[in-house]
DNA sequence: TATCTTCGTGTTAGCGCTCACATGTTAGCG
DNA sequence: CGCTAACATGTGAGCGCTAACACGAAGATA
């Protein structure tokens, strides 16, 4: 910066209220510094600037498994959204969830000095954590389905999962079984409740449900194969596309068909959801706006704008080839 | 720090020494900074620290469409290696590639003051682009089958698409058909050169690509149908599940069936792969160590135990249920 | 023309840390 | 007991930047 000051013959302090875009420049003293900062490929010194200002521009991110789509596709949201306001990604990973990880990752961050945490973690346990951390910075939750926390970013996932089930009674079935994920998750435990709510406003018994798997296909396909041994359901709502794809594989294995046989929903909307065999009928997410989101909420708690916000994106439910009518008793109705 | 030192009550220099776990100091004096320190909540700054040793301590990745499941994976891998060896990583996403969005890219990292950077984006003008900046700090390309770069990891695509192409010409099939990716992608490029080298190999002429797809399972259904309605391969070498996907689905809705009409081969072993319709063939990829290598590169480099280093991981072919031994003529034979 | 306000720029201090060196303190040895 | 070497700790400077203020030169007002 003394470098560049030479060079366009002002003081350091100009350079950086060029740098800074300060309004009182004359332009032509300007021009001069912009000449040499090129010139001489300067660039500033963010660890000098943040020791001063006592601000380091980044926002820290902790998140499990990026291979799932969508912690990926909210980072996304996130990385964008934080690029435009002028941010900083500062990344903590867990390849699997753990309070140890947990407060490690944010013990991570914090030494790196973020401005805020972005948590997309949605462990009950987690919030409780991370509040007793004392971080003194904001922090939000995001795709937690639970307002535990003052900054939360969600997706209506009761609504979704009500909406998916609700689908599924009004092609005619029974019933709805729910192939559910780790009961630790908040997500799970949202869409088990919108299923549950669906089945009570039509007034039908809300069955168990038929397993817990981890979120992957395998799991899914497990549970299948274990719910196919006994009494089959007509209708079936998976809290997610990778398990709803386990189920349809063993739903096929079993020789029999979907969506003649069993219904099956999942959600998410997988990219690839459309093409599986049969194309599957799920929840759309918009995980990219819960990304910009979250980051909206940090910008705004950083300026101080502060309270209790909570804001939410709703899902759509899509509808493919997986769901049809029931056959048999009450195959004429459809 | 001048608190803590205070309070333990040695000099601000004592104190650093502690935390930088210096070995001359007096075990009574350490606990003595030690409980201070925990008393105060003390952490020490990164920016000041950052700013004397001229040292960041953070590494910038670049990379693009985190919703894919290479790149997520071998973020995962990256991270876990790079804290491991005391880095930070520094994110810049770019929702699509491009020349602008990349040099953008690398110039918000360069102004974050990493210490090296990471490039995940394997385009062939990713690389010269690169270089063009002058970055003057080590640059490792990750993913690229091509070294134009002094450092790169990468997997060997090439011997994997030749392995997933001799496995189907092993099978009896007389030739095999490609689903390319972007024509643009290093890993489009490598795969569909082990692809013609296998059939080289076998003495087969190589027939020219079916389409080159997205990487998408949207673009793989599209081709497959395109495909359908000419003279039809008996066995299809997609350039990755998703696209498999797509075609499998394409060829679902055609009547025919995998295995039997057409045998489909993929590459990654998305998670999702053993629950395809039918369970996919294909080559998995390990991303997680790619990240690993990558990362174990930059340690090097940051050492000054620098040169042209290229680390290559290899792949496996997973045999599952869509490749089979073509049926007609030659069904005889197996 | 004297005085007050802008405006544009320079000067100085210090952010919290580490580095290099100075100093004090203990042990080792003849 | 004195000298030296090793160890343990303190002192001062400065990393590159911004904040606060100081200051001179224009223009505005009486």
């Amino acid at each position: 910066m003394a470098d560049v000051a030479e060079v366009a013959g002002v003081s350091h302090q100009t350079v950086s209220r060029v740098v800074n875009g300060a309004t009182a420049i004359r332009p032509a003293t300007r021009e001069r510094v912009l000449a040499a900062i090129a010139d001489l490929g300067y660039r500033r010194n963010t660890a000098a600037r943040a020791l001063v200002t006592r601000r380091s521009g980044s926002i820290g991110v902790i998140t499990t498994d990026m291979s799932q789509f969508g912690p990926a596709r909210t980072l996304l949201g996130l990385e964008s959204a934080s690029r435009a306001a002028g941010y900083q990604l500062s990344l903590a990973l867990m390849s699997e969830y753990s309070p140890t990880a947990l407060v490690e990752a944010a013990e991570h961050l914090l030494t790196q000095a973020v401005e805020a945490l972005v948590v997309v973690v949605a462990h009950p346990q987690t919030l409780p954590l991370l509040a007793s951390l004392q971080p003194g910075l904001p922090v939000v939750a995001v795709g937690a389905g639970l307002a535990q926390m003052p900054l939360t970013a969600g997706i209506g996932q009761v609504a979704g999962a009500d909406r998916a089930t609700t689908h599924l009674l009004e092609l005619g079935h029974e019933s709805v079984a729910h192939l559910a994920g780790p009961g630790d998750w908040l997500e799970s435990v949202a869409r088990a409740d919108g299923w549950r709510q669906a089945l009570e406003r039509a007034g039908r018994p809300a069955p168990g449900v038929i397993g817990e798997g981890d979120w992957s296909a395998r799991s899914g396909y497990r549970i299948g194969r274990a719910m196919l041994r006994g009494p089959r359901p007509t209708a079936v709502f998976a809290a997610n596309d990778q398990m709803a794809l386990g189920l349809l594989r063993a739903i096929d294995e079993a020789g029999l068909r979907a969506p003649d046989d069993i219904s099956v929903v999942g959600f998410d909307d997988l990219p690839e959801a459309a093409y599986f065999t049969p194309p599957l009928t799920t929840v759309r997410q918009d995980f990219f706006e819960l990304g910009r989101r979250a980051m909206d909420l940090i910008a705004r708690a950083l300026e101080g704008d502060l309270a209790a916000v909570t804001t939410s994106v709703e899902p759509v439910l899509v509808v493919r080839a997986s769901t049809a009518a029931p056959v048999g008793p009450r195959s004429g109705h459809g």
